[in-house]
DNA sequence: AACTCTTACCTAGTAATACTAAGTACTGGA
DNA sequence: TCCAGTACTTAGTATTACTAGGTAAGAGTT
């Protein structure tokens, strides 16, 4: 399962930091848990968090919290919406040509 | 498009011995070509190749041709068929996450 | 105060995998 | 003879996810 997601998780991640506006890699873990990807692992998420840092597609705003450390809340940047764009399109194109290759 | 075939490839080839019981690796490649995967190298399907040979998926048999070097052909094992199988479910299961996530 | 749990983030090292960019070799035709 | 098409191989590199830790802040318990 794992050599699957590669490349896959940067959009899920991106997804789902759109979906909810702005998020947090906790709980972006958390989230992906729970909507089946049993086996990420917190690690791997800031991982990939930090590259999208790196890559200009999100903006990072630390605030403190009252129930642990400071979190660093993320958003999409214009840059990121693209990208994000752009992954379900080649996702879909990828889709399209498994189906083909199946039948 | 390079990093989301990473896993993919693989059961993707597997896939496409299958279709045609029997056949080796120049011709794969320009199978891929034709379906669609425009910027896959041969290298990269020789690798994936030995690959499969390495993790025992498939058989082997040598034989000359008449119009070059002598074609390796290639067909699925039992093994070969089930981690198809699995692959597939696999992907399935990726499919439906994604879909879940975007909406 | 010391402890433990939950929350929250970071990182060095490793494994898997696809690509780059070559090279080798066989056959047939110009 | 040289070239184009066929056919396979491989050393090196980049990307990416995981392993397996570590750090730290706050709240509640003892």
């Amino acid at each position: 399962m794992t050599e699957l997601l590669k490349g896959v998780l940067e959009g899920v991640v991106l997804q789902v930091i759109q979906n909810s506006q702005e998020t947090y890699g906790y709980q972006i873990t958390n989230t992906l848990i729970e909507l089946g990807f049993q086996d990420i692992v917190e690690g791997t998420v800031y991982t990939v968090l930090l590259r999208l840092e790196k890559k200009n597609l999100v903006t990072v705003e630390k605030r403190k919290s009252t129930v642990g450390p400071a979190r660093k809340f993320y958003r999409l940047n214009d840059a990121g919406v693209a990208y994000l764009a752009d992954f379900w399109r080649k996702w879909a194109f990828l889709v399209d040509q498994l189906v083909k290759i199946k039948h």
